[in-house]
DNA sequence: CTCATCCGTTAGTCGAGACTTACGGTAAGT
DNA sequence: ACTTACCGTAAGTCTCGACTAACGGATGAG
């Protein structure tokens, strides 16, 4: 169950917000905290939690450093996503059907 | 952006194990803590969260209340997670390709 | 009409984590 | 060599939420 770490990464808004900013392209660490609510070394800490999550990656370019989305930590998520998508809907559709037959029962009066 | 309660919601582990029991069928918040490390008002918690996400419903039954999983919040991840998945893939292969130009660059020594 | 069962809610405690400030370390420019 | 730019980390504060214990309301059985 290691996708606690990415669902768990996930669930910080300011952290979402630096994934998503990085949906739109490498960035360094200044620029993407540049115009954020937060200061630097706070999207730094979330970055860490983002790399070691499997969400981005890091390269170094001079004494810059420059972040990335990693594929694999959203694959995390889509797979534990799939093994519940087809038994939800049935389960759902079940319910919908139990509870239109409670409702003619109701309006019958059920013996 | 009302996906931040889905997310907020699957972080806990604890709510993550309730929703992963209520996939496999639907159950009473007694049947539910059954078993479970946390005392019933905790699940009771629990659930009224993951209600409010969106991830679950709930159906009286006498004095028991059943609940039973709700595909709606999974949907709202599947939506926000095929936004980035394309783009995210794309991302990922051109930085295998810019390394791998770096990388051989780096060989000819790079003029 | 009790009595028991099942559940949600409130009050209160406690630990996790999000944030800032300050610091040290590395790479590029002059 | 010195300075500047850029970044990660340590220390400390403070808010949020996960949990328990106790209470109150609703339903079914006797």
């Amino acid at each position: 169950m290691t996708n606690a770490l990415t669902f768990a990464a996930l669930a910080d808004p300011t952290r979402r917000e630096v994934f998503e900013r990085l949906a739109r392209g490498p960035l360094a660490v200044g620029d993407l905290a540049q115009g954020m609510p937060v200061s630097r070394p706070a999207v730094s800490q979330h970055l860490k939690v983002l790399k070691e999550a499997g969400l981005v990656t890091d390269r170094p370019d001079g004494t810059r450093r420059v972040y990335q989305i990693d594929p694999q930590g959203l694959g995390q998520i889509r797979a534990w996503l799939d093994r519940f998508w087809d038994v939800a809907l049935d389960a759902f559709k079940a319910e919908v059907e139990r509870a239109a037959k409670e409702s003619t029962d109701k309006e019958k009066g059920q013996p």
